[in-house]
DNA sequence: TAGATTGTTAATCGATTAACAATC
DNA sequence: TAGATTGTTAATCGATTAACAATC
């Protein structure tokens, strides 16, 4: 059933579920349930079951939800039926990696150009431009971008992010270690790798204090 | 307060206010209020003072909490002060970026070496060796290595993951876009490029409907 | 002392889980 | 029909926020 307000919570598990559909092989039953989604990624089913809830128009008792039409749902749901504009600023070892990723058009996602304060080479390997950033602004405008991916440096990401700003943009997605002062409408989401290595970190500590522990 | 068990919400703010008090200037003030902590990172006030007296031993009212201290406290609690040994499997592009990212020593994180099917180079630019993949348990054994960043493609990633726990790692960091099935004891965290670029997406989405409902 | 700021206790909110009725 | 599976309603859990007392 559409239109209901997915929280963040869902949002973000329904990826998973997208993934885990689509990298089902060809010759899958046509239909899967929400148990079998649920032991598969090791989640709890009624939690699969809420969430596919909120996106599809529902499954069939005994028979559960067509595989197909489940990742077209999911897939309008996060718009990746609509192809979005963005352009990546940094265009250091990370910007230069992302920009090779070519993932992200499964997702809808295109990344028109990178810019450099210092742009070493006029190309990336696939062909994409790297602008001067002084060219930032305009680009925006004119390509009426929404999204800007951040990958300098943290001491620069404010005045980047103001930059987009400026530039009309709507979303950014922040590489840079550094929180972004944005106003409200703009959506910042920080991609942290400190939190991830933080959980890691913790997890190892606990690890190594119980070894010990065990050996005493 | 030390030895409290912290919840994973909160252990995943605490990178943040670490990485804004190690960035203040050196000429600020010896101490902070969780108050001017809040603003700065646009947090609620009672919500940071809840989390740093999670890992502190307590600010002092009136004047707030000793900056260097605190910076300490934090970086104890989550065990940046200890270095991990970690081996990165998969010497792609973004393999390679990781590699290259210096920052990673304020985390107590050192790589010790890439591992990849096809080396094309016997050592990363930053002179970090990339062996042979067939060499990978061996070496986690050898080191006593306890974390592993899985880059390589999503189809092998499993068949790596399992290597990893063979060699004795308690810890995955994974880059890959699977989910990936592994004993109790051991911690996958997921570096989720989808989750983060659904919430972008369905942020863009919504805005886009929203200004075309505008114009009307 | 007065006021800023702390830490704690209670209230609210949201999300997850459990129980159950509906259905193919 | 029986059983698997769905969706919903209620109960639980955890985390955030609000209110307040303590303190320098």
């Amino acid at each position: 059933m559409e239109g209901k307000k997915v929280s963040k919570s869902v949002l973000k598990r329904l990826p998973g579920y997208l993934a885990y559909l689509k990298n089902m092989p060809e010759n899958s039953p046509p239909n899967i349930s929400a148990t079998a989604l649920a032991n598969a990624l090791g989640m709890g089913e009624v939690q699969v079951r809420k969430d596919l809830a909120m996106v599809s128009d529902g499954g069939r008792p005994k028979i559960g939800y067509q595989r197909e039409a489940l990742i077209d749902d999911i897939e309008q749901f996060l718009g990746y039926d609509n192809t979005t504009d963005a352009i990546l600023i940094g265009a250091g070892k990370l910007g230069q990696a992302l920009m090779a990723y070519s993932g992200f058009d499964e997702y809808g996602l295109n990344i028109l150009a990178a810019f450099d304060v210092n742009p070493k080479m006029s190309k990336t390997e696939e062909g994409k431009p790297i602008y001067s950033i002084t060219k930032m602004p305009q680009f925006c405008r004119t390509h009426k971008v929404l999204m800007g991916i951040i990958t300098v440096p943290a001491e620069n990401a404010q005045a980047v992010a103001d930059q987009l700003i400026a530039g009309g943009i709507k979303a950014i997605w922040n590489f840079a270690p550094v929180h972004l002062d944005v106003p409200a409408g703009i959506l910042v989401q920080h991609e942290n790798m400190a939190t991830s290595l933080a959980v890691l970190s913790v997890h190892l500590q606990a690890q190594i204090k119980e070894e010990k522990e065990t050996k005493k």
